[in-house]
DNA sequence: GCGACAG
DNA sequence: ATCTTGTCGC
């Protein structure tokens, strides 16, 4: 048993870094990266779970205008989850709902007569901050080619020196920065990689956020775009996915039992 | 060998 | 991710 999860673990590992082919790095975006003019929607994504059932969930993709931040689209499904969360490979368990719901709303946008394709997706997990620098938000990015940002509420360790383990970031977070609101701690490994950004994102918030690119954007205009749009401690079109679809599970469980 | 471990 | 109300403080 240990021994089968090993294998698809070294298989899994095998198409990250084969997917981290595409991965792009630089801005390609539908709106000024500096004076964020023309970036007009932000989309959102989060699953949340059914206690009982490990198997099934809600998925949920949200498109938020900008900078009002009303919502403009909304789809939650229900969706199987067959695999299990192994850390690192988050990507493999969630991504094939989210592109499920995402090329529903490509299918019904050739109706719209204005479009409500996101030009951003914002992830409810990291994106670069990750083992080989290709998470969540950078797996997502890249299948659905399309700029994402990788948000994580909690630090994942990785194994580049004392730099990025999880005592180290929390005690600096805690005794050298003292955080102000908007205040960032750049997260570096012991090999000068740069994965990403601890954030105060609120001025009422004590525990950071993990900011990182995903795909076709950079770490700066990420990091413009979420303190532009944390009204609370998470990005709004997060929050809004994550109290959308939990919602849903909260009703379907109501009108069932 | 043991512990750590995004959601 | 999830179990969970009130409550302390500005």
């Amino acid at each position: 048993m240990i021994e089968e999860i090993k294998k698809v673990e070294e298989q899994w590992i095998k198409e990250q870094l084969e997917l981290k082919k595409k991965l792009i790095l630089k801005n390609e975006l539908s709106f000024n990266p500096e004076t964020l003019e023309n970036l007009k929607r932000i989309g959102g994504v989060d699953i949340s779970f059914f206690k009982e059932d490990p198997n099934k969930a809600v998925a949920s993709l949200i498109v938020l205008d900008y900078p009002s931040f009303n919502i403009i689209y909304e789809d939650n499904e229900i969706v199987p989850l067959t695999l299990p969360y192994i850390a690192g490979f988050l990507a493999f368990r969630e991504v094939p709902a989210i592109e499920k719901l995402y090329k529903k709303l490509v299918e019904k946008d050739k109706e719209n007569e204005e479009s409500k394709l996101p030009q951003v997706i914002f992830v409810d997990g990291n994106g670069y901050l990750h083992p080989r620098q290709f998470g969540f938000a950078c797996h997502l990015g890249v299948i659905l080619d399309i700029p994402t940002i990788g948000v994580g509420k909690n630090f994942l360790v990785i194994e580049d020196g004392v730099e990025m383990s999880m005592s180290y970031v929390k005690n600096k977070w805690k005794t050298e920065t003292l955080p102000q609101h908007k205040d960032r701690q750049p997260l570096i490994g012991k090999s000068k990689t740069l994965y990403g950004y601890a954030i105060k994102s609120n001025e009422t918030t004590t525990n950071p956020i993990f900011v990182s690119i995903g795909h076709k954007i950079d770490i700066n205009t990420a990091i413009k775009i979420v303190l532009k749009t944390c009204v609370k401690r998470v990005p709004e079109p997060i929050r809004q996915a994550d109290l959308r679809s939990r919602k849903c599970v909260r009703e379907i469980l109501k009108s069932h039992k």
